[in-house]
Formats: C-alpha cells, structure tokens, sequence
DNA sequence: TAGATTGTTAATCGATTAACAATC
DNA sequence: TAGATTGTTAATCGATTAACAATC
C-alpha cells in the first residue's frame, strides 16, 4: 500500500469497530488474533481487515497474527483516543439524559463537560454530577475546555439553531440524535443517529417478507 | 431502469431520509418539488434521488417535479409504512425509557406493544401506558401481537442472549443499541445504532485538523 | 413555444474481494 | 522445514454522477 493514500471514510467508520472487538478480545484474555478470527466477530471479511489496517502500516505478523494490545493500542492511536475529547451535550431530555449517565460515553475517550437546554424548569438541576446549563454559558464552556465535538439531542424544530449555535462556539464536529439533516460548513463534520429511519428500512424489508407487498 | 433489478440496500436506507423530508414539506404546506430542491435539503445529489426513486417506478413529472403528498405516498407504501408495526423494546434503563417515551417511535409507522427487563425491581412498574414484562411474556407478546420487530437496548453483556431469545421467539428484525455484534441466521435483519463507534471515527478527523496527528 | 425537469443510459468513481508472494 | 497468515496487487463488483432525449 501506498501509505500516501488517504483513507476512506468507510475505513475510518470501521475502525471503532475493530477497536472494540479487540478490548473485547483483551477481557477474555487473548492475546493474539487473525484477520480471520476478528473478521468473524464482527461479520467483517479477513481481506477486508488487512486492506483496512494497510492504510496505517504493518501491524500482524505473517504465520501468526495480530498481537491484540499493540493492535489495539495502535488503532487508539490512530483514532486520536489517547486522550479524552470533552463534549458537550445539548438537549437534556430523556434521551439526553440517558446519553449523559451511559458510562460508554464518559469513558471510551470522551468525556462530557456540559449539558444544556433551554427549558428554565431544568437550569440549575444536574443529571448525576452534571449542572444542567443555560445557553448563553455555552460559548464560555466551550473556550474554557476547547470543546471541538457536540452531541445535538433537542427536538427536530429547535436542531439547526442549536448547531447554528455550536459553530458559532467553536465546535467543529456534531452527533445529531434531531430527525433533520443539518446545514453545516463544509469544514463541520455531521453525524446522525437515526433510529427511526433505521427502523423504516427493515420494514421495507418485512413487508416484502411477508408478501405484504410484492 | 428495468424494474427487475432489485434495489439496493444503500437504496432502501435512504427512501425513510426522503420520506421525512417529504414529510416537513408538506408541513410546511409545499406541494410540489424537484429532485434538485429536495436534493439541497437533505445533502444528496438531484441525480441520486431521481435513480432511487426509478428502482420503484416512475412518480414525477417533466419540467415540473414531484407531487409531494404523493410521492410520499407512494414512498410510505414502497417502506410498508401503511399501517403501524408492533415492535417490542427489551431493557428499560434510562436508554429503554427514552426511547419508550419518544413519539417518534411510537408515531411514524411504529408501535410498542411490550416492555421487557429482567429486574425484579423494574417488574410489574411502568413507563408510560406499558408495563414492564418478565421476559417469560416474551413469547406469549410476541406470538399475540404478531411482532416481528424488536428493540434491543441493554448492557452488551447481555444482548446477544437477549437476540436468542427474541428470534426463538418469532422476531425476523432488530434494532440492537448495545454496542457488540450480534451473531443471527441470515435470514434475521439486524441493524445497530452504535453513538460510540461514530464519535471515535469523527475523533479521528479532529485528531488530524489540530495536527495532533500526522 | 420556451424553459424546466424527469427517467434512463453510459461513464466514472470507489470499495470489496480473491489471490499469492513474502515471511514468520 | 511445513503450515499459517500477513500485506499488497489486480480483478471484480457496485454505487454515484453526468449527460441528454423525452416530455410536461
């Protein structure tokens, strides 16, 4: 491989998932993986794991396999979790507070650093040891820990003014949970979770199934 | 297009994405769109749109667009959204509670009809209108309702046990939160909802703008 | 009619897979 | 050494885009 290719972003969606293949591996207490053995626990082909990790450089051994902590270590690194990236969260309904108490959030590299909402009832309450902030202190949390990733939880109608408002901020990288598509800069990155439409695509799949539908 | 080829899956996942914006027009009380104003809306190319859409058939018309009211329609039928589906949630942490309580699972073509947890204290409780079952209900839910759909959203530990369960029980699609992959016959649809995994690969973009990483 | 926009084809682009020499 | 598995290349497969005749 020519490491001056740049990786695609498929590539860079993958590598989550191999990192947490291998913690998982490393709890069991193994030590060493093949491309084919990992391929296996994540429904992933072997070719497609080696031509993957190629991008970054050679971390297996041929005959052998891949030893599970420096891979992991390396993937780490790679993904930029040597470190824990603040966060700040807006939305503290029931979902952003679920979002807020889940440990795989506030451990696994990321650590949030300020909840926000608009509803006057909420400001000053706290989800565990989080105060739950007004707006207008968001511009200032943000400067005070460099805060470059967001996770957007409001509802649909009030989403692009909350982004509208974390770019303004700083923030350069935004988790929407909103069932809208955002308008960004092209510099801002957007993801999405989307439950529902995740939902409507399997039932295209149920109604054929079924013969519901031809 | 010859309406034999079978759409793709990269197709099926974006029909629910145009569905909604649909939807939002027609709030807004817009009755007519081009492939090219509805591409700007939700970040996708006019040529995408008017490709996708001829998988199914053929819903515009030249040197005016689309009706909106009935594409949507027609998109909502393609999806199998004409009646709701009974979906049954296992695990009612702050996560299972959420999406309980969210209107948009149980509007939007969707409908919880169980509540599971394996809690003794969460037992018998409520979220909203729903009990909480004992997953020894599973069975007898699922059979009544006739569900097929289903919502897994406890510890990873426990989900693929979890997974067993509801495919011995007639489940054929899962929406799995727990981040780990599940291993189901192939004939099981199974999609994951995985916020951890998509900030760790935007972690890796932000990683490289600051130039903490080549 | 003139202008706009569809549906479709063909070209392009990109991602996955198969295969194998290198080597542990 | 023999067996296993990597890293990489080339072939295949699939998805996106550009372009345009058809037509409203």
């Amino acid at each position: 491989m020519d490491r001056l290719d740049i990786p695609p972003d498929v590539v860079i969606r993958r590598l989550p998932l191999y990192a947490r293949s291998l913690r998982y591996l490393l709890d069991e207490g193994i030590h060493s993986v093949s491309s084919q053995e990992l391929g296996e626990r994540i429904n992933v082909t072997a070719a497609q794991i080696r031509k993957d990790l190629s991008y970054f450089g050679e971390f297996g051994k041929q005959g052998i396999g891949y030893d599970v902590e420096k891979l992991l270590n390396h993937i780490e690194r790679i993904l930029g979790l040597t470190h824990r990236w603040p966060v700040v969260l807006v939305g503290v309904g029931y979902l952003g507070q679920a979002i807020a108490r889940y440990d795989g959030f506030n451990n696994q590299g990321l650590q949030i650093v300020g909840l926000f909402d608009n509803d006057p009832a909420k400001i000053g309450q706290a989800v565990g040891s989080h105060p739950i902030l007004d707006y207008s202190r968001l511009q200032e949390v943000v400067r005070e820990h460099q805060v470059r990733l967001a996770i957007i939880a409001v509802p649909a109608t009030h989403a692009q003014s909350v982004a509208d408002m974390l770019i303004e901020a700083g923030v350069r990288a935004i988790l929407n949970y909103a069932p809208i598509i955002l308008q960004t800069p092209d510099d801002v990155w957007v993801r999405y979770i989307d439950p529902v439409a995740v939902l409507h695509s399997m039932t295209y799949y149920l109604a054929r199934e079924s013969g519901e539908i031809s």
